[in-house]
RNA sequence: UGCCCCAUGGUGUAAUGGUAACACACCGGUUUUUGGUACCGUUGUUCGAGGUUCGAGUCCUUGUGGGGCAGCCA
């Protein structure tokens, strides 16, 4: 039997086993917490999960991992499926640990017959003084030797809530001498009087995590349970459970690295954190890692999947240049979005030969690498807006801009050259005069003479008032987690990560545009219409800059 | 001074004992009605030391460096 190419060390493990005879099929989970919103490194992990299972015409489940009601919230449940089905995967079948309560209670119960359970009435600071060091081995329990019958007692009034908070836990009864730490007798079941999202009060003991997570992976059959390297050590936890209890077959949990971003934060906690303290607007905040704040942004999924598939999978710690995550954002979009003309920072163009009433409307192209994307008209007139950056009095060497007495083409329209300016009382430019040559219509001249630049542009009498919010990194440095000593990570909050543009100037089509709509701004960057859109005030958000040739020279000067 | 994992250009990933390659970034060029796109090209890589082998990035030993583990979190 064939089977597809492996292109990771997962993917050989996969290609082993299914020709080992191993297992006859493929099935995946994604087993997120309901605890906060999905980022880019949880769709690394989804991207893999399902890619896995339809790589190899299998399935993928996703599951809930909700064992701590403390931190799971229904909100969390809902921004996931929807995160999870915006990125383009459906999952085989919809799953809760907390369907499994019940059963898991049921072998709890078998575990403490078989007597490789008991019940401990240390407190967590005794627990913690009774498991010993990295360096030192742990004492058993005092409560370690109780009889079957006692522990069984003793569980089921833990279930019946006869008992307070911390005053006993259900423990594995495994090896307090093991050099790894997971293996000291881990607690499997908690007393928590707090109700449960989806089981409301009926359980006030929930199972932990080690206990839990490796026998819903064997209820559901999965064959490869793929999780993050923290999760190495607790490898011999997941085996011996399921050694402990029958279950239907024994699925394989294999570690790979999680994804480290440059200039941004991953973990939850942090991003909670940016959330709560108001640094940024919200999950969904464009500037977020996560992935609702990348699909406000105009990330498109197939970027973020592209992503994936180029970033690999491996054990090795690494952290990605976000500058990769750019580029497939561009590739994406260069292929998909429209281009519109959007003047960011306007200055006021008059031509001083053209007609003074006169509209014309021109043939624009909507996208040259799509032929399909057809054509739209643009009107165009005696004034007009174009970005300030597009004229310069002192043109610096190089530059093929408009400057007094230059030539430059105005995008599908013509040949315009300037005269004069007129300054304000702060002495800046303010209105730009120039002559147009009306032989040049459409951006071209009979006589094949070159102009080096072109810019783009909107006719003052329709341009539609727009505000733009331009992003940059969320934190200055690299690497926001390396902060010295007695310091914060939140120091390294890029104050100037978010920057609005008010009072740009857009071309008319844009007013019918939906929110979530992706356009390139012609010789700008990519840019989608933001929630925050109304009709008679559009909000864009740009979503990645076109690459920038002059940017580069002028720095160099 | 316990146990586990990892080590290939600037950043990632591949090479499965037989010519170290691909992508991004960088630098240079060609094309261009977007200083975009596309295309071409340059620079640059196996952590150190031993060993096995005709042959080692790959196997072994060891050193060094990095990461993880002492929640009644996941």
């Amino acid at each position: 039997m064939n089977y597809p190419e492996a292109s990771n060390f997962i993917e050989e493990i996969v290609t082993t086993d299914l020709a080992s005879g191993k297992w006859t099929h493929v099935h995946t989970r994604f087993p997120p917490e309901p605890n906060g919103y999905l980022h880019i490194g949880h769709a690394k992990s989804i991207c893999l999960n399902f890619g896995l299972a339809k790589k190899y015409g299998g399935q993928c489940n996703l599951r809930f991992d909700d064992t701590n009601p403390s931190k799971e919230e229904t909100e969390y449940v809902d921004s996931i499926m929807d995160d999870i089905k915006w990125l383009g995967f459906e999952w085989s079948e919809l799953h809760y640990a907390s369907d499994y309560f019940q059963q898991l209670y049921d072998f709890a119960v078998h575990m403490i017959k078989e007597g490789k359970a008991y019940v401990c009435d240390l407190s967590a600071e005794d627990m913690r003084q009774f498991r010993g060091t990295l360096t030192e081995v742990g004492r058993n329990s005092p409560y370690r030797d109780r009889s079957v019958d006692e522990n069984l007692d003793l569980f089921e009034r833990m279930r019946l809530g006869e008992f307070d908070e911390g005053t006993h836990v259900l423990r594995a009864k495994i090896d307090m001498a093991s050099p790894n730490m997971n293996l000291r007798d881990p607690a499997m079941y908690r007393i928590m009087k707090v109700p449960h999202h989806r089981t409301g009060d009926t359980w006030c003991i929930y199972p932990m995590y080690d206990f839990t997570h490796g026998i819903n992976d064997a209820l559901e059959q999965i064959t490869h349970s793929i999780c993050t390297l923290e999760f190495e050590d607790h490898r011999p936890l997941y085996d011996w459970f399921l050694r402990q209890i029958p279950v239907p077959c024994y699925p394989h949990q294999i570690e790979f690295a999680r994804l480290n971003l440059t200039y941004t934060v991953m973990s939850k906690r942090k991003l909670l954190q940016l959330v709560m303290s108001g640094a940024v607007n919200g999950w969904d905040d464009p500037r977020m890692p996560t992935i609702a704040g990348m699909r406000r942004r105009g990330y498109p999924p197939e970027a973020l999947r592209a992503f994936a598939e180029k970033i690999g999978v491996a054990k090795m710690f690494s952290t990605i240049d976000i500058e990769l995550l750019q580029f497939c954002v561009r590739e994406q979009l260069n292929k998909t979005a429209h281009r519109v003309m959007v003047v960011l920072r306007p200055i006021k163009l008059i031509i001083d030969n053209y007609p003074d009433d006169h509209v014309e409307w021109l043939d624009a192209d909507n996208n040259p690498e799509d032929p399909d994307a057809g054509k739209r008209q643009i009107p165009f007139c005696k004034e007009l807006f174009i970005e300030s950056d597009d004229f310069k009095e002192d043109p610096p060497p190089k530059y093929f801009r408009l400057s007094i007495g230059k030539e430059i083409r105005l995008k599908h329209a013509y040949y315009i050259t300037a005269h004069s300016v007129v300054k304000d009382d702060c002495g800046h430019v303010a209105t730009i005069h120039c002559t147009y040559d009306p032989e040049s219509r459409g951006g071209w001249s009979k006589d094949g003479r070159k102009v080096l630049g072109t810019s783009h542009w909107v006719s003052a009498k329709h341009a539609v008032e727009a505000e733009v919010r331009c992003y940059d990194h969320l934190f200055t440095q690299q690497n926001p987690e390396d902060v010295a000593e007695g310091h914060d990570f939140m120091e390294g909050f890029n104050q100037q990560s978010i920057q609005t543009l008010i009072g740009c100037k857009a071309e008319p089509s844009l007013v019918e545009k939906n929110v979530g709509n992706r356009f390139q701004f012609l010789r700008q960057g990519y840019f989608c219409v933001d929630n925050d859109s109304q009709r008679d005030k559009l909000v864009f958000n740009q979503t990645v800059t076109l690459k920038d040739a002059w940017a580069k020279i002028e720095k160099k000067n």
